[in-house]
DNA sequence: CGGGTTTGACCTGCGC
DNA sequence: GCGCAGGTCAAACCCG
């Protein structure tokens, strides 16, 4: 897999009960670490996956739209973006002593999958990789809109293909 | 009773 | 072709 960090990640990360982007008031979020954007044509950089367990994880991934991965410092394996995630596998995999979950968008038409897992390297952190795009708004946003959130520099994303505004 | 979780089986791609 | 690894399915189960 080919990933690289940046920073601040783009992703509306918006439930003010679970604001990883922002000053984190809950004791299980620490701090954010970072984010990793993972792309099918970035294969010039080998910043952090040197194990060859990591990029023989391979195209079965691939899908339907972007992919963006987070590591987040947390003591939840699950955090609650403003989706309703509805879990459809655990597996094992080799690259990881830990076990890695599949969560599908529970919302009617909606394909986008996320994968959790913990760190390999830090079992603090958890992996949050996304794949697609939600066809519709967040549930949450139904009754808060992160318009300034969205709007602001710190938090712009660089993806148009992931605002949730349209 | 409806929706989410669990979990083993199944499918698919890839390397040998 | 075979085996392995990762991803998905779906029936059983759980819970509010």
């Amino acid at each position: 897999m080919d990933f690289y960090f940046q920073n601040p990640h783009p992703y509306p990360y918006h439930h003010p009960h679970n604001s990883v982007s922002m000053a984190s008031s809950s004791p299980e979020i620490e701090a954010l670490s970072d984010y990793l954007m993972l792309d099918d044509y970035v294969d010039h950089q080998d910043s952090r996956s040197s194990q060859s367990a990591e990029s023989s994880e391979k195209a079965t991934f691939r899908g339907v739209g972007p992919r963006i991965a987070f590591r987040t410092k947390s003591e939840l394996d699950i955090m609650d973006d403003g989706y309703k995630w509805r879990k459809y596998g655990k597996k094992s995999v080799k690259s990881s002593p830990n076990l890695r979950n599949y969560y599908k968008c529970s919302s009617g038409g909606c394909g986008v999958k996320k994968r959790v897992e913990r760190d390999r390297d830090d079992s603090s952190y958890v992996i949050t990789t996304y794949e697609g795009v939600h066809n519709h708004e967040s549930p949450f946003t139904t009754y808060y809109t992160p318009i300034s959130f969205l709007h602001s520099d710190t938090f712009a994303c660089t993806n148009p293909t992931l605002q949730t505004t349209n």
